[in-house]
RNA sequence: UCCGGGGUAGCUCAGUUUGGCAGAGCAGCGGACUGUUAAUCCGUUUGUCGUGGGUUCGAGUCCCACCCCCGGAGCCA
C-alpha cells in the first residue's frame, strides 16, 4: 500500500507536492472555522504529523468527524508550510481513507498520560504510546549497534542452544523443559519422575547463559558473540529483573581480564554514542518527560569513560562510609546493592568496573588469581541500574578448573566436554554477559525493566 | 521468598484515624468558542469500594483468611 513514513515527510520542504501517509490518530480537534486538525503517528518518529481536514471533503461528516484517538487512517494531501507555531509543516488533506475506528468509550488509551502500571495491563496497545514507541526505537538501535560493533571487530555471531542439559551452570534456578504430562509421568522404582523417558532422555532446562557453549567456539574461531534470550526461574520481584531477558555474550580467545574489561567498556560506550547520534528525538523526549538528567548523564559517560578498580580497592573506598550502610562492608562478602550504588552514584558519579573478586562467592569457571584468594572476574556497574555487565577471564588450566569444581561441589562428569577444551589446545580466554534491557533502561532513563521489553515475563505474568 | 506501601467510577485518586446517604479531577457524551496542538468554557452519565468469611441495627471503614499490583532486599544481567 502506497504511503510515506512520517519521519521522512517531516524532512521534506517541497511545499505543494502531494504526499500520502498512514497511521493512527493521536488527537482530533475541530475548528468552527470549517476544518479539523488531525495529529497522526505511525511509529517512525515520536513527532506526530498535523493534518488539516477541511469540511469541503466529501466524507468530512461520515469519516473525519468519526476519527478519534486510536483510529487507523490513510491520508493523501498537499505538503504545506504551517502558519501556526508547534510544527514546521502540515498536510492539507485531499483524501481521507479510514480503516479501523476506535470507540472512544472503550479505547483504553487517553490523550492524557496513562500510568506505566496501567499500560502493562494493556501491553498489546501500549506500543501506540509515545513512551513505549520511543523505547522500542532505542531498543532497536541498541540491537543494531550491537551487531555493528562486533561485526566491525571480526566477531562471529553465534547461536547457542536455548535448551540445555547442564543443570548447574551456577546462575540461578532454571525452567524445566519437558514433554512429560505430570498426570501420567513415568516413574522410577523409587517413585521419582523418570526423565530418562523424557523427550531428550535426560532432564533439560531453558538456558541461563550461552557462555559455556560460546567458549567452545571462541577456542576455535578466536572471537564470537551470542545475542539471544535467557531465562531465570527466580521469584524476583524488582524493577531490574525479568524471567526472560536478552543477553549479549562475547567470548574472546587469547585474552585476559584487562582485554575483557576493555572490550566491555568500549562496547557500552559505543552503544551510548550510537543512540545519542541516532535517537536524538527519542532521547529528548525521555529527557523531558522521564528523566531530566538523562542527556547530561549519557554525554558525561560517553566522554569521561569508566572508572576501573579492584574489589579490594572498592572495599577500601566503602569502609569509611560504613556507618551509612545497612550491611557492613567486609572483605570477603559480596558487594550489596547499596555498596554498588555508593560507588557509582557517590564516589565516582559514572560507570565503574570492579575486578578481582574473592573466589568464595564467584562461579567455578573464573580464573584463579596468583594471590590464591581472588578470581579474574569483573562487574560493570552504572548509576541508577547497578550491574549491566558481568564477566571474567575463564580458567584455562585443567587441574585448577577441576580443583575449583571440586571445591564448589560440582560433578565433573556433567562437564566432560567443557573440560575437554582444557585438555586439547587450551588457551587463555575471557568473556562477559551484558543485559540488553538494563542498557535500554540506562539509555532511556526508564525506571522499570518491565517497560523496556515488549512483553515482559515476570512471576505471575505471561498474559501477552 | 522476606520487609514496606497499595487495590474505591473508563483513568488518577480522596474518603479508612473516630462504622451512619459513594465523592473529586480527568476521560467520554451534549453544547459554546477557537489556526488548534496536554486547547479552553458550560452542562452531564458512570460503582462487584480486590475476593471470601466474620462482628454489628448498620461495614469502603473494624476482625480473619486469601489474591493481585508497586517499591526495597536477596538472586543476577
Amino acid at each position: 500500500m502506497q504511503r510515506e513514513l512520517i519521519k521522512h515527510v517531516l524532512e521534506r520542504d517541497d511545499f505543494g507536492s502531494t504526499v500520502t501517509v498512514a497511521g493512527w490518530v493521536r488527537t482530533r480537534r475541530d475548528s468552527k472555522g470549517g476544518f479539523s486538525f488531525i495529529e497522526l503517528t505511525d511509529g517512525s518518529i515520536i513527532t506526530g504529523l498535523q493534518v488539516i481536514a477541511d469540511n469541503e471533503l466529501p466524507n468530512y461528516e461520515s469519516a473525519v468527524l468519526r476519527l478519534s484517538i486510536g483510529s487507523a487512517v490513510r491520508i493523501t494531501g498537499t505538503l504545506t508550510e504551517s502558519p501556526a507555531k508547534g510544527q514546521r509543516i502540515e498536510i492539507k488533506a485531499t483524501e481521507v481513507e479510514p480503516f479501523g475506528l476506535a470507540d472512544p468509550e472503550t479505547y483504553p488509551l487517553q490523550k492524557k498520560r496513562v500510568s506505566f502500571e496501567r499500560l502493562r495491563e494493556i501491553a498489546h496497545l501500549r506500543p501506540r504510546t509515545n513512551t513505549i514507541g520511543a523505547v522500542t526505537r532505542v531498543r532497536n538501535s541498541l540491537s543494531y549497534a550491537t551487531h555493528r560493533f562486533y561485526q566491525d571487530r571480526d566477531f562471529l555471531y553465534l547461536n547457542t542452544p536455548l535448551i540445555t542439559a547442564s543443570d548447574a551452570e551456577g546462575a540461578g534456578s532454571m525452567f524445566r523443559v519437558s514433554t512429560i504430562d505430570p498426570a501420567t509421568a513415568p516413574r522410577t522404582s523409587d517413585g521419582e519422575i523418570d526423565y530418562a523417558e523424557d523427550f531428550f532422555g535426560r532432564p533439560t532446562f531453558l538456558t541461563v547463559s550461552g557462555q559455556l557453549s560460546a567458549e567452545t567456539y571462541a577456542l576455535a574461531l578466536d572471537r564470537v558473540y551470542t545475542f539471544g534470550p535467557t531465562f531465570r526461574a527466580e521469584n524476583s520481584n524488582t524493577r531490574r529483573h525479568l524471567a526472560e531477558f536478552w543477553m549479549v555474550e562475547p567470548e574472546i580467545a587469547f585474552a585476559d581480564l584487562n582485554d575483557d574489561a576493555d572490550l566491555a567498556e568500549d562496547y557500552v560506550t559505543y552503544l551510548i554514542r550510537y543512540v545519542l547520534e541516532n535517537n536524538e528525538t527519542d532521547l529528548e523526549f525521555f529527557n523531558r518527560w522521564v528523566d531530566t538528567d538523562l542527556l547530561d548523564r549519557l554525554h558525561h559517560v560517553a566522554e569521561s569513560g569508566f572508572e576501573r578498580i579492584t574489589y579490594t580497592e572498592a572495599i577500601g573506598l566503602l569502609e569509611p562510609a560504613n556507618d551509612s550502610f545497612e550491611f557492613p562492608v567486609v572483605w570477603g562478602d559480596d558487594l550489596q546493592s547499596e555498596h554498588e550504588r555508593y560507588l557509582t552514584e557517590q564516589v565516582f558519579k559514572r560507570p565503574v568496573t570492579v575486578t578481582d573478586f574473592p573466589f568464595a562467592f564467584k562461579a567455578f569457571y573464573m580464573r584463579r588469581n596468583d594471590d590464591g584468594k581472588t578470581v579474574a572476574a569483573m562487574d560493570v556497574l552504572v548509576p541508577g541500574i547497578g550491574e549491566i555487565v558481568g564477566g571474567s577471564q575463564r580458567e584455562e588450566r585443567l587441574d585448577v578448573l577441576a580443583d575449583s569444581m571440586r571445591i564448589k561441589g560440582m560433578d565433573e562428569d556433567h562437564y566432560w566436554w567443557y573440560l575437554d577444551l582444557r585438555r586439547f589446545g587450551s588457551a587463555p580466554h575471557a568473556g562477559f554477559g551484558l543485559g540488553l534491557e538494563r542498557v535500554v533502561q540506562f539509555t532511556t532513563g526508564m525506571q522499570n525493566i518491565r517497560d523496556v521489553i515488549p512483553f515482559p515475563r515476570t512471576p505471575r505474568n505471561a498474559e501477552f
